[in-house]
DNA sequence: TGTCGTGATCTGTGATCACAGTTAGGTTGG
DNA sequence: CCAACCTAACTGTGATCACAGATCACGACA
């Protein structure tokens, strides 16, 4: 059932005479287009969920998925499988499976464990960032803004700049496992935060998140990690109460 | 493919004149019962995980695993998903599945991360444990300290009951999530952490654990956020180091 | 004796089918 | 007109089969 370390990775290819041979410069590429039908379909429903375009109590069925996405039952089970692990989805016996509708301890402690974590993060991320990634989210930064000011306000264009955003802060911090983590938690979030931001200009209007992503941009100029990890935290416990006075949570 | 919130909750059952039926008593359980053979692999899989009982490196077969344990292929596939999912597992294209060999800088970041959020978590259980809980954790931390004093050490109930006093610790937290995300956490460290601990009794003798768990246990009776943080943070931390030194890590 | 080629075997992935449980809609009886 | 039942459709789960790619070992050639 298992084996023990099998022979180190550098005995794979022989030791050549020739000082660059063409083999070795081909096997960079293609690891990424053997991308599974799975992966691809968990991607897809990735989006859809952080992007808030499937909204708390949806109900999914693994056939109508795979029918529409034109695949067969077996990538979206496997999808589904690795959403229902990370809590992005529920699935209980004999029902369809669905998106989870948080209750508002629920909700709370998911921002509670935001505000600790994507708070390290923008205190790391201020103190080691490169200049190139700084510009980077100061530029997602202006679209976030100009999304926010256009009228209409194009909200979904406010959404995807507010995620790139803080992705790129958050991917600057050069830990991969804590990105992976914090997305487990906007995976949960993004239903009822960025349908909200879909459905509702307001939030847009008072201009909270513009002040605090502007706030944050100048914090990591000026690497005040302290500064911008309030700026962040400030505009997650800010967006929570928003949340939280609409009263759509459960219970 | 997706449908509004449906009907709330609460008319799922016809209010009944009867004042206690006997059927509500029931629903209550009946939810463990209903146990998926995935979810049962997935349980076996990721206990072998925690316990370092798969090591780094080591390969799993799809087929192996189901014949093992006695069922077909699917429940294993969906079971390995959602642990490739928690980074648990590891499955490249054409090639077994295998326990994820982390490198040096791997390690250090899973080390960050579970500084910040276990000690985030001790922090708040020695403010909130009820008193039960604590002599809960304590009675852990003596089971551990016994398992460590004996001769020849009893490694495998040290590494369970090192595993007992620090969920115990984080379930006092009520903060389900919290829980979930150190659990993915151990995944990825145990089969180096707990595989080292399995081995060599040398850890057990020099003790470093059993005197932080100490620690840790007076901070909680006292109610001290700080200190508490400070012991478990110097438990994983001391760990580490040790595991940083047998240099068993790749790269 | 060393090295390359080649075929059998094993790998995960995907598709299709069968099944038990639930859901929803239509119909019947009051 | 309303409620209860009952049937038909739909749900996820599990099993089985087919397939392309990778691995490994044996054998042939230099």
């Amino acid at each position: 059932m298992n084996a023990r370390v099998q022979s180190p990775p550098e005995t794979q290819r022989p030791a050549a005479a020739a000082p660059r041979d063409p083999i070795a410069a081909l096997d960079s590429v293609g690891s990424l287009l053997h991308e599974t039908l799975g992966e691809r379909v968990n991607g897809e429903l990735r989006t859809l969920l952080i992007a808030g375009r499937l909204a708390p109590g949806d109900k999914l069925s693994l056939r109508k998925v795979a029918e529409a996405l034109g695949v067969s039952m077996m990538p979206v089970r496997q999808a589904v499988s690795r959403l229902v692990a990370d809590g992005a989805l529920e699935v209980l016996p004999g029902k369809a499976v669905h998106v989870p509708v948080l209750s508002l301890a629920q909700f709370r402690e998911l921002t509670r464990l935001r505000l600790l974590i994507e708070g390290y993060a923008a205190e790391e991320a201020a103190r080691i960032a490169t200049p190139a990634e700084i510009e980077r989210i100061a530029g997602y930064e202006a679209a976030f803004r100009a999304a926010a000011a256009a009228s209409p306000p194009d909200l979904g264009g406010a959404v995807s700049a507010n995620r790139d955003l803080h992705f790129a802060l958050y991917a600057a911090v050069g830990m991969p496992m804590l990105v992976e983590t914090i997305e487990r938690l906007w995976l949960k979030a993004g239903p009822i935060l960025n349908l909200d931001m879909r459905a509702e200009a307001r939030r847009l209007d008072r201009g909270s998140a513009v002040v605090q992503h502007a706030l944050l941009v100048a914090a990591l100029r000026a690497r005040d990690a302290t500064a911008a990890r309030e700026a962040l935290q400030s505009d997650i416990h800010q967006a929570a109460e928003h949340i939280a006075a609409t009263g759509r949570l459960a219970q």
